[in-house]
DNA sequence: CCTCCTCGTGGAATCGATTACACGGAGGAT
DNA sequence: ATCCTCCGTGTAATCGATTCCACGAGGAGG
């Protein structure tokens, strides 16, 4: 592979004219500019970023480390950061850590060792010390989707308050009571926000959490059949059952229908974070959406304001609620939209 | 961020011996080795890795080009790459090509940029020139799910014509005989071979393919909906439709459920790559499933075999046939399965 | 005609590692 | 006692770029 100097040699000039006459330096006489394309293009010349970040202390490339790619909300949400950051002439390294924190941390770790110039997390767990160390240190960062309270990192992720809020009225209006929650880890922000939102939504309606109703899941399938298997086995099953993610809620599907039973006439089903699938599951799943696009473009540019030295601010968009057949009474969709505030699917 | 220079000093060595010390070189002696350690530890240095890259010409690092990363197929393949790579002590940097030639050649540039060690590719079309100079340049690569014929690179696939035709047969066997394709790119060899492995599955059992049956996709949702809704407004429908991979079957179920029609009493439904949701759907899909995480696993082991300057063999794995619901007869889950060599699904 | 500025260019330092080569000292063989 | 070998270490070259500084040529102004 040719580098500089092969450049340099056929043009018959320095090295130091090449590249600024690669890099648009203003200084360069036409002739030379000429000589040394004429060269690049014989030579199929490439710059190698390897020498040019090692120079410019600068990689033009972020990090992005998310906790499950299975799961179709982060990969779209990787896909918008990516569209973004190429926007933007960055390149974007994915690490994936399965929702484990040892891999979480050697992602972070061999992304810092990369010196990417920012890095975009959505932490697992409370946060490796390795990470915690890097936003001291002042590596650029940027939080999103979850996030670690205390932290001095911009926050961009959606806030599902309202649409879970939304979900629990639509969910009384059909006569349900007995609510239950398939919750994340607690160790992560959106774990216990979606619990702390869905009980705060229960009161308001005089309704209860009870423990039992509370199953702790870890955002993956198989969890959520677990807990899901759990509840059907009380004495007093949910009517429905609220699972904290996707993932958990096909497992949470996976549940009911092996024991024979049917959704949502014997038991319902909401999840948050909405994905094209649940247009087309059986029954069409109720869910909440979140602006997945806008949050991985918003960080993005977080973290290039962060990267530029300004402040990059956090950012919190709200989610929406998207009914559709899983929690009972398919709402009827030749008909023109109710007037309730809850929005409906139009699949 | 400290370098090797502050821990020579911090330990009072030179910096040849740092880099001995933390390369395992042998001849150090105990006590340097300690000091370094010491320096380390508490400077919190990492190695630069682009230094290290420059130095010693190679990054540790594969690149890996597909189609589509919202492709549930594509995001399994990236995983257990990126899983594979890691145990062998590589990263991976991803590209998303969204089925896009011009993106495609963007990310061959952008890792050919970077110095990778490797390049897994998935490509959207007959290859962009940059990546042909590449290959013929003697960059380690293989080509992983689709190939470019003629080019002398490994390629490591998954042979689904026995599956087409054990579907084939199960749908000639549930009495259907006008059987219908949503093809992928003809670019692409997944996009031939999927129509040749269907077409000649059916004339084994005399039944033609006419040109009406075979409607152009482009693996995307969108594709499947029109195509299916050109194949509804024939005169003569089809029995069944066969989409050549999972988006364009999502499609085609939105295109059948648009018109208030059903599956499969009005038109079956069959997909090539099978993907956890397709137990789900309504009604659950009979699918064509790869072994998407052997194949992923066996590309990496070409593409390093390349770089350690060995062969690095094709690989073909064979897909197998997962019945499910959409093309009618639901299999009796709850008796043996049937002695027929078309295995079933056990969800 | 001399001086000064500007412009285009080249030489060389630099980034942070790895590694070939040289060197000094200790220990063993003769 | 002398020489050789081996071990541990340091000096310096190197990878491929960017960029500071210096320098020569040519034009403008006095």
């Amino acid at each position: 592979m040719p580098s500089i100097k092969d450049v340099a040699a056929e043009a018959g000039v320095s090295v130091a004219t090449v590249s600024r006459a690669l890099n648009g330096h203003p200084s360069v006489s036409a002739a030379a500019r000429a000589r040394v394309l004429a060269a690049v293009e014989t030579l199929g010349y490439r710059p190698n970023a390897v020498a040019r970040s090692l120079r410019t202390d600068q990689t033009r490339t972020l990090g992005l480390v998310i906790s499950d790619v299975l799961n179709p909300y982060f990969t779209e949400l990787a896909r918008s950061v990516e569209e973004e950051a190429r926007a933007l002439g960055y390149s974007v390294i994915i690490g994936n850590a399965d929702e484990r924190p040892d891999l979480q941390d050697h992602h972070v770790t061999t992304l810092l060792d990369r010196r990417i110039d920012g890095l975009l997390v959505s932490p697992t767990d409370g946060g490796s010390p390795r990470m915690l160390d890097a936003a001291r240190a002042g590596t650029p960062m940027v939080f999103v989707d979850r996030w670690i309270p205390g932290v001095d990192v911009p926050v961009v992720r959606s806030d599902g308050r309202a649409a879970v809020r939304d979900l629990v009225a639509h969910l009384h209006g059909l006569g349900h009571r007995r609510l239950a929650i398939i919750a994340g880890p607690a160790a992560t922000t959106t774990g216990r926000e979606r619990v702390d939102a869905f009980r705060e939504a229960l009161a308001a309606y005089g309704l209860p959490l009870p423990d039992a109703y509370i199953g702790q899941g870890d955002f993956q399938a198989g969890s959520g059949r677990r807990v899901t298997e759990g509840f059907l086995d009380l004495p007093e099953p949910p009517e429905v059952v609220f699972a904290a993610d996707n993932l958990m809620a096909l497992g949470a599907l996976d549940a009911v229908r092996a024991r024979g039973l049917r959704v949502p006439e014997d038991i319902g089903l909401a999840a948050f974070d909405d994905i094209p699938w649940f247009v087309h599951t059986d029954p069409p799943v109720t869910a909440i959406a979140q602006p997945t696009r806008d949050l991985g473009r918003a960080a993005v540019r977080a973290l290039v304001e962060r990267i530029a030295g300004r402040a990059g601010a956090s950012v919190t968009l709200p989610a929406r609620l998207v009914v559709r057949r899983s929690c009972g009474e398919p709402p009827s969709e030749q008909h023109p939209p109710s007037p309730s505030p809850v929005r409906r699917s139009t699949p």
